[in-house]
DNA sequence: AGCGGTCAAGTTGAT
DNA sequence: ATCAACTTGACCGCT
C-alpha cells in the first residue's frame, strides 16, 4: 500500500546524472556546446533508466527526477530547444522508454523544480522564467510518465494573502501539461498547510504534505488533521514527504536533513493506505532501503495471516 | 590524476 | 548590508 520514493540521486550505487555550466558552454561555439549538451542528455536518459531499474529491483516505488536532467534547458543564453540537440530523436525515444518502464513496473516518477521557480513573485519576469522552466519540465514529464511537478508557494513579500492571490492567478493560466501535474508543498519558512489548503481546495491542486516542514513551522493544525485534509486534495495516489532532523528535534537546526529516517518520525496515520512517501534523507537509496526493511519487519511483526506483507506495496526483500 | 572552488535563477533570515 | 541556506553534488580548471 505504501510506496517509498527515492529523491534524485544515489549515495552508493554508481548511477550518476551529468550536468554542465553556462560558463563552460559559452567558451565554445554554439554547435560544440549543443553536441556536448546532447551527450549529457543521452547519458542522463540512460542514467534515468538505470535509476528506475534499480528502484524496481529494490522495492522502491517512486523516483524523483532532478530538474537538471536537461541541464540549462531554459537558461537565458545557454538555453536550447530539444530539436537543437544532435540526435534528439534518439534522446527523446530513450526518455519515452523510461516512461514505458515506469508504467510497466509501476515506478512513480515526479519532478520537484527548485527554489528559483517562483509563481507568486511580484516580478513579472521571475514568473515568466519560472513558467518557462515548468514548460520544459512538463515536456520531460510527458515523456517519462511523471504525474507530479511539485513546487513551493514561493516568497511571502510581507503579505502572504496577496502572494497567494498572485499564485492562484498564475496557476489558472498554466497550460494543461503543467496544470494537471502541478502540486503545492508546505515549506519550513513561509507557507504552512493551513495557508495552502484553501488554495489547493479552490484550485484543485493536490497538497504534498511535508510533515518535517510542518514540524519546523507549525500552524496549529495537527498532523492527523493535515493528513486527512491533504489526502482529500488528491484525485490520484497521494504523495507526501518525510525526513528526520540531522541533530534531533532538540538540535540547533532541526530543518536540516538526517542521513536516515527515524521510524518514530513516520506518522502512524500514514501507514496502511495507498500513499507515496518521498524519503528526503542524505543517505539516499541506502536510507530508503533501511526504512523499507524496518517497515517490512514491522508489518510482519504485528500482523498475521493474509495481512502479512500487505503493509507495503512493494516488498524490500527480493 | 587529483583537488577544490564554483555553479542561472529567488527569498528569507541570521549576522 | 551581506551572505549562507535551501536540494547537493558534479564539473572543470588548475596544479
Amino acid at each position: 500500500m505504501i510506496r517509498l520514493g527515492l529523491c534524485c540521486i544515489f549515495r552508493d550505487e554508481p548511477i550518476k546524472f551529468r550536468r554542465t555550466t553556462a560558463a563552460y558552454l559559452q567558451r565554445q561555439t554554439r554547435d560544440e556546446g549543443l553536441r556536448y549538451l546532447s551527450e549529457i542528455a543521452a547519458a542522463n536518459a540512460a542514467a534515468l533508466k538505470a535509476a528506475l531499474r534499480y528502484c524496481r529491483d529494490n522495492g522502491i516505488g517512486a523516483f524523483r527526477i532532478n530538474s537538471q536532467i536537461l541541464p540549462l534547458k531554459t537558461h537565458p543564453q545557454a538555453g536550447y530547444a530539444v530539436n537543437d540537440l544532435p540526435g534528439h530523436a534518439r534522446i527523446v525515444a530513450d526518455f519515452k522508454a523510461c516512461g514505458r518502464f515506469s508504467r510497466q513496473f509501476d515506478i512513480r516518477t515526479s519532478f520537484h523544480p527548485d527554489q528559483f521557480i517562483v509563481l507568486s513573485s511580484p516580478q513579472a519576469d521571475v514568473v515568466r522564467r519560472s513558467v518557462a522552466d515548468l514548460v520544459y519540465q512538463a515536456e520531460v514529464a510527458e515523456w517519462v510518465n511523471a504525474d507530479v511537478i511539485n513546487i513551493h508557494a514561493g516568497g511571502a513579500y510581507g503579505d502572504k494573502q496577496a502572494a497567494l492571490g498572485r499564485l492562484a492567478a498564475v496557476i489558472d493560466s498554466l497550460p494543461p501539461a503543467i496544470r494537471t501535474r502541478l502540486t503545492l508543498e508546505n515549506d519550513d519558512r513561509s507557507y504552512t498547510p493551513r495557508d495552502l489548503l484553501p488554495l489547493c481546495e479552490r484550485s484543485g491542486l493536490p497538497l504534498v504534505y511535508d510533515v518535517h516542514h510542518h514540524r519546523c513551522l507549525p500552524d496549529g493544525l495537527s498532523e492527523e488533521m493535515v493528513t486527512a485534509k491533504a489526502l482529500r486534495t488528491w484525485d490520484r495516489e497521494p504523495l507526501f514527504h518525510l525526513s528526520s532532523p540531522a541533530d534531533g528535534w532538540a538540535g540547533s537546526k532541526p530543518n536540516r536533513h538526517h542521513d536516515f529516517i527515524d521510524p518514530a518520525d513516520l506518522p502512524v496515520t500514514w501507514l496502511k493506505r495507498d500513499l507515496t512517501i518521498d524519503i528526503e534523507a542524505k543517505a539516499k537509496e541506502v536510507a530508503v532501503k533501511k526504512l523499507l526493511k524496518f517497515l517490512n519487519k514491522q508489518g510482519a511483526g504485528h500482523m498475521t495471516g493474509q495481512a502479512r506483507g500487505d503493509i507495503l506495496k512493494r516488498g524490500a526483500s527480493r
